[in-house]
DNA sequence: GTGTTTGCAAACAATTTGCAGAATT
DNA sequence: AATTCTGCAAATTGTTTGCAAACAC
């Protein structure tokens, strides 16, 4: 179970790092192909996978049926626009006192929380 | 547009007014089977889509991929088992607040929060 | 009678997986 | 040389959809 490098798994890296907009496994996938016009769909998706479990990037599950990494791994919100799907973080500070009050009222170990707020944002309103 | 009366979306809200376990599409179509044994998973999808469309019942994403549903309505904080998967409802006051401060800090509109805590259940944590 | 709902099967979208060959150590 | 990683394609999972017949009003 011993990790080796690989150049496409720099690359996603490097690609997450470059974006703000918390892109799904097809747009890195899209992102990537420029640098590696063979890599596959597959390769990328195990890779995120890999990061994820490693904790160097975050999945980031909004409900919305697709899921999208994000490569700043600090505790903070983001906001899902119910419209155009997009997502983006909420300038708010990260609320750790409610995983706290949620311990203090559950039978079981509760690791922590999940927080999204969902809407419609600023581009979608003004249409 | 208009509603008509169908003996399968009953049963469908029945059996979930009897259920405390947000239960899937899969394990409300195995329980309304028992009254109505030709029921399709089809008929099972679309009329929960209906109800929760209408605001009968809620769906519940919590991130394992799966669409769960409770019939109570009323805002409430859900914990999501890691290891068997399970959610319960948490006796928690849920905070309307952290939304309101979300709206400050936001360009866009702010409908709502989603919050879901998740770490391992009573009985996963005796095992 | 008109329009909605159903059961069935096929379609769909996102993601995972098996495998033989290529890349890394 | 040993083992991990890749590309490809097929498989899997959860959910949606098209259609003709059944049901509700």
């Amino acid at each position: 179970m011993n990790l080796k490098h690989s150049r496409q798994r720099d690359s996603i890296k490097k690609f997450l790092a470059t974006r703000k907009d918390h892109p799904t496994a097809d747009i890195v996938y899209m992102g990537v192909r420029r640098t590696f016009p063979n890599i596959s769909l597959g390769t990328v998706y195990r890779n995120l996978t890999l990061l994820a479990d490693m904790g160097e990037i975050v999945r980031v599950r909004v409900g919305d049926g697709v899921d999208h990494f994000d490569y700043d791994t600090s505790p903070h919100y983001h906001f899902v626009c119910s419209e155009c799907g997009c997502v983006r973080d909420l300038e708010l500070p990260f609320a750790q006192s409610l995983t706290q009050a949620a311990r203090e009222r559950f039978a079981g170990e509760i690791e922590g929380q999940v927080t999204w707020f969902y809407g419609r944002c600023a581009e979608c309103t003004e249409k």
